[in-house]
RNA sequence: GUCCCCUUCGUCUAGUGGUUAGGACACCGCCCUUUCACGGCGGCAACACGGGUUCGAACCCCGUAGGGGACGCCA
């Protein structure tokens, strides 16, 4: 390992899905890494044997895969500095323990959870602070050590922390940050069925796997100053730490399941894409600067992040914004691309194409929805919506919007203007071509010149008649896009 | 309760002693138009409060208030 090459890592514990502030910190792991050109490690930490499931992992797995978060190094890839679960580096900490007796900063303590929370509540009868752990077993006497041990008694190590002085780091994200040594007692480093904490595998791993900077959410700082003991008291040089700020909702309070979506698959879901939604991540916390476009690709995410930009203050998720990333990405999406996402969705209705529709330009499947998207244009926002904006166009069965119905089609003068445009839509264009939407659009005006009618008083009947809603794309291009057969045949089916 | 952090439009943010405090989302209006979007143009809207320091503070210091986080043999 070179001496200045960036090495990060993103450690999430399979104990749930991604949700988005895991995310973000993945992103901004991997966003600095690539940047850097360094190396973004994924590991596992599933020390916590009650709660990690193989289904979490796959959740997280999938969720960084969607986000298009690629590892150098973890499961799935290897790496020099493997196994890249927790679960399967005990030797690893044992080790690690070892040095701690050997240089004798840890010790037992064989109180257990009844003996604790009595204490605790006595201190807080008595009006004591009551700060995690008061230090019990470090006075114990030998003879009283000796003894529990002789019966076998369950014990846990803890670390010997400094009483005084203060233990500080400057954190890339908000500088200085230090910690009076007294409040940060003595916490259990390996637990009493011989898996490490959290604390001390994260210190162990990342020093052993050569982690260059540790950026996390901000609701590690206070693990930090313990941590910094653990390097200290093993003897090594800490990592650089950052901490990035929160993820609040909507209301300012730390975004959670009742906000709405918060796992990344739920987003997938809800129509976002992969590049939308790292995208708004990369844009929550951290900010280009005074000029440039919001919308940005993985690439061009990676060409100006910076460390330096990320905020120190927490924010909140706004979906709109994300919405609106999305539509944007949607957008400015090449054609292939979009007809790619489109596919799938319409494949799942199985919703196709039929040449019997004679529509112009369009052979097949792929050519029928190219024209589609083309016609949709920026309408095409979201991938939720997409079905309901094109099912007209694949089924009889579309649904109607009753209010526009009413008012454009149920009333005599509709009926009568949408039968005598069926009627003269079947004189003028021949029933063997399929006809352009100037084609259609002529035969529009035409009639309302006829009839003495403004266009508009036949194209919003014809709009509720051939797709059911009061707002479509151009009703020509629509039109055209329908084919002859089922123009004059929904015209003439409105008209009853 | 103890410790730590944060505070510019409703939201995300630019800004690091002298700016008409800029942009984006949302919202409103106008234009475009067969409707709805898109797009274009314009508008509304912020330096939490109080003291300092300074010729001059959004920017520096100190308080206050509000918000967030952490206090596990969870991670």
């Amino acid at each position: 390992m070179s001496e200045n090459l960036v090495r990060v890592r993103f450690a999430p514990s399979p104990t749930g899905y991604l949700h988005v502030g895991g995310a973000r910190t993945a992103l901004f792991n991997w966003l600095y890494a690539r940047n850097q050109q360094g190396v973004f490690v994924l590991r596992i930490e599933d020390t916590d044997r009650e709660r990690s499931t193989a289904a979490s992992l796959d959740a997280i797995i999938r969720g960084l895969e969607w986000l298009g978060l690629d590892w150098d190094e973890g499961p799935g890839k290897g790496g020099p500095c493997g196994p890249y679960a927790q679960s399967e580096r005990l030797p690893v900490y044992r080790a690690a323990l070892r040095e701690l007796q050997d240089r004798d900063r840890v010790y037992r303590c064989f109180c257990s959870d009844e003996e604790l929370e009595r204490r605790m509540q006595a201190a807080k009868d008595e009006g004591r602070a009551w700060d995690g752990y008061d230090g019990h077993c470090r006075r114990l006497p030998a003879a009283q050590i000796a003894a529990y041990e002789a019966a076998g008694r369950p014990a846990c190590w803890r670390l010997r922390t400094p009483p005084t002085g203060v233990t500080f780091w400057y954190d890339i994200v908000v500088g200085k940050r230090e910690f009076q040594n007294e409040v940060i007692t003595d916490r259990v480093v390996v637990k009493a069925d011989g898996f490490p904490t959290y604390n001390f595998a994260v210190v162990v791993d990342d020093h052993t796997m050569g982690i260059t900077h540790v950026l996390r959410g901000d609701d590690h700082v206070s693990n930090t100053p313990f941590q910094l003991m653990i390097y200290d008291a093993l003897g090594w040089t800490p990592p650089k730490f950052g901490h990035m700020p929160m993820i609040l909702g909507p209301d300012r309070k730390r975004l959670s399941k009742r906000h709405g979506a918060v796992s990344v698959e739920e987003f997938r879901d809800q129509g976002i894409i992969p590049q939308a939604m790292v995208n708004y991540l990369a844009l929550l916390g951290w900010s280009i600067g005074a000029s440039g476009d919001e919308v940005m690709t993985s690439e061009g995410l990676i060409k100006k992040f910076s460390l330096k930009k990320v905020n120190s203050s927490p924010a909140a998720f706004d979906y709109d914004k994300l919405e609106h990333i999305n539509s944007q990405h949607l957008k400015r999406m090449d054609p292939d691309h979009r007809r790619a996402l489109a596919l799938p969705i319409l494949a799942a209705r199985g919703w196709s194409y039929d040449p019997a529709w004679q529509v112009p330009g369009a052979s097949d499947q792929h050519t029928y929805v190219d024209r589609l998207l083309a016609l949709l244009g920026g309408r095409f926002s979201s991938l939720r919506t997409l079905p309901d904006q094109l099912v007209f166009f694949f089924r009889e069965d579309f649904p109607v919007d009753a209010e526009a119905w009413r008012q454009q089609v149920a009333g005599a003068a509709g009926r009568e203007r949408l039968a005598a445009l069926a009627e003269a839509m079947d004189r003028a264009l021949p029933a063997d071509r399929p006809a352009g939407a100037a084609a259609y659009e002529e035969v529009v005006r035409e009639l309302a010149e006829r009839s003495q009618l403004a266009a508009g008083e036949l194209i919003h009947p014809a709009r509720v008649a051939l797709t059911g809603q009061g707002r479509s794309a151009g009703i020509f291009e629509v039109m055209e896009a329908l084919g002859r057969p089922r123009v004059v045949g929904r015209l003439r089916r409105a008209a009853g």
